[in-house]
DNA sequence: ACTCTATGTAGACGACGACAACATGATCGG
DNA sequence: CCGATCATGTTGTCGTCGTCTACATAGAGT
C-alpha cells in the first residue's frame, strides 16, 4: 500500500505535507510575514479553506514547521554519537548545531521566532525540552571524563548554549552576518569554539 | 519656540512617538503579528489612517522602534566606559547587553526579528554597524593592553559576540528560559562571561 | 449497500494595510 | 496682518487575509 511514489493517497494530494513544504519554501522567500495560508492554498491548487482542514490556524501551521525543524535539528545532532562522550562530541554537537542553523535557516527563524513560541504547543515545548536535556547529559558526560569537572554544570550548561545558539544566530542572521562574518567564516567558526574547548 | 512642556505642539498631540510608545507596549503584549496600524490608531483616539503620515507602513513602523532601541542599547552600553580599557570593560560591555535585553525584552525582540531586518533601513543597518564598530574598538583595546593578544581579532570578536548575543537570548526567550536558566540567574550568567573573561 | 468520518469547497464576515480625496490648522513670506 | 503653503488628520474605499459555517465528496469499516 505504497508502492508507486509517497504522494497523491487520498483526496487531492497529501495536502499536509505539501502544504509545509511550500511553507517553507516560501518562508525561505518572504518571511513569515509573507506567508499566508490562503496563498498556499493558491500555490498548490486547492480551494482557500483547504488548508484550514489540516491547520485550523496560521499559528498551527507555523508550529508543525517548528515541530518538523527540532526533528530535523535533533537528527543533525545525532552525527556527533561519532565521537566519544567528552569534549569532542561537545564540539561535534556545537558544529553540527550551528552548520544546521546554515543549512536550515528557515527553520531555524521559525524557532527562534517570538511570535512562533508565543503559541508553542505541549509538542513543541516537549521535544525542546528533549533536545535541551540531551545537551545537559552530554555536557555531565564530558564532566564525568574530568573536563571542567570543577565548574559548576548549570554555569557550563549556560555557557555552552549561549555560544552555541549566539555563534548560530551571528553567522546566520544576515544583519549580523554582514557586520560581523569574515569570509572564512566556518574556519573562525571552529577557532572560536576552541577558544572555549581549548 | 519651546518654552512649555515637549509634548502638544501640534494638530492633535504628539502623535508621532505616542505612536512608538504605545506599539512597544503592545510589542510586549501581545508581539509583532499581534500589534496593528489601526489599532495602535483606536488606542490614541485617531483615525485609522493617521498614523500613515508619520509611518507609511507597517515595516516602517517597527524600523523606527528597532532605531530607539539601538539607541537605547547604545546609552546603556555607556555606563562601561566607567571601567578602564581592557577585560574589565569588556565585562562591563557583556553585562550591560544582557542586562538591557532583560529590561527591554520588547525592544531587544525587534532588533532579533528577521521579519523587521529584512526591511531594515539605511539608516538602521548604519547604527548597528556602528554599535559593531564600537564592540571591535574595545577589543582592539583590550588585546592592546596584553590580554589574548595572541588570538585572533576576528576569531575574538565572533566569539565575544555570540557569547554575549547568545546569552542575552538564551536568558530573555520564554522557551529557553523554561528549560535553560535557573533560579540564581543572574549570578550563573557573571559566572559562564567568566569562564571566558578568566 | 449504508453509514461515518476525513477531506475539500463555497460563501460570508470582520480586521487589516494601503491608497486617494478632502479638511484643518500652524507657519511663514509679504 | 493676511493669504499661501504645507504638515497633519479624516473619511471612504479596495483587495487580502484569517476564520467560521454550511455543504459536498470520497474512503473505510460495518
Amino acid at each position: 500500500m505504497r508502492e508507486d511514489k509517497v504522494n497523491a493517497p487520498y483526496h487531492h494530494g497529501n495536502l499536509r505535507q505539501a502544504l509545509l513544504d511550500r511553507a517553507i519554501e516560501t518562508l525561505g522567500e518572504k518571511g513569515v510575514e509573507g506567508l499566508s495560508l490562503r496563498g498556499l492554498a493558491r500555490d498548490l491548487g486547492v480551494s482557500h479553506a483547504a488548508p484550514l482542514r489540516h491547520f485550523a490556524t496560521k499559528s498551527d501551521l507555523l508550529n508543525a514547521i517548528a515541530v518538523e525543524g527540532v526533528g530535523s535539528l535533533f537528527a543533525a545532532s545525532e552525527a556527533a554519537d561519532a565521537d566519544p562522550p567528552g569534549p569532542a562530541r561537545l564540539r561535534a554537537m556545537m558544529l553540527a548545531y550551528i552548520d544546521w542553523a546554515k543549512d536550515h535557516s528557515e527553520l531555524h527563524h521559525i524557532l527562534r521566532n517570538p511570535d512562533v513560541m508565543r503559541h508553542a504547543s505541549e509538542d513543541l515545548t516537549t521535544l525542546i525540552a528533549g533536545f535541551s536535556e540531551r545537551w545537559r547529559e552530554e555536557i555531565k558526560a564530558a564532566q564525568d571524563t574530568g573536563w571542567r569537572s570543577n565548574v559548576d554544570p548549570n554555569v557550563l550548561f549556560l555557557h555552552i548554549v549561549s555560544l552555541t545558539a549566539g555563534t548560530a544566530i551571528v553567522t546566520t542572521e544576515e544583519v549580523y552576518q554582514r557586520r560581523v562574518a569574515t569570509p572564512e567564516t566556518r574556519s573562525n567558526i571552529e577557532a572560536s569554539i576552541d577558544l572555549f574547548l581549548r
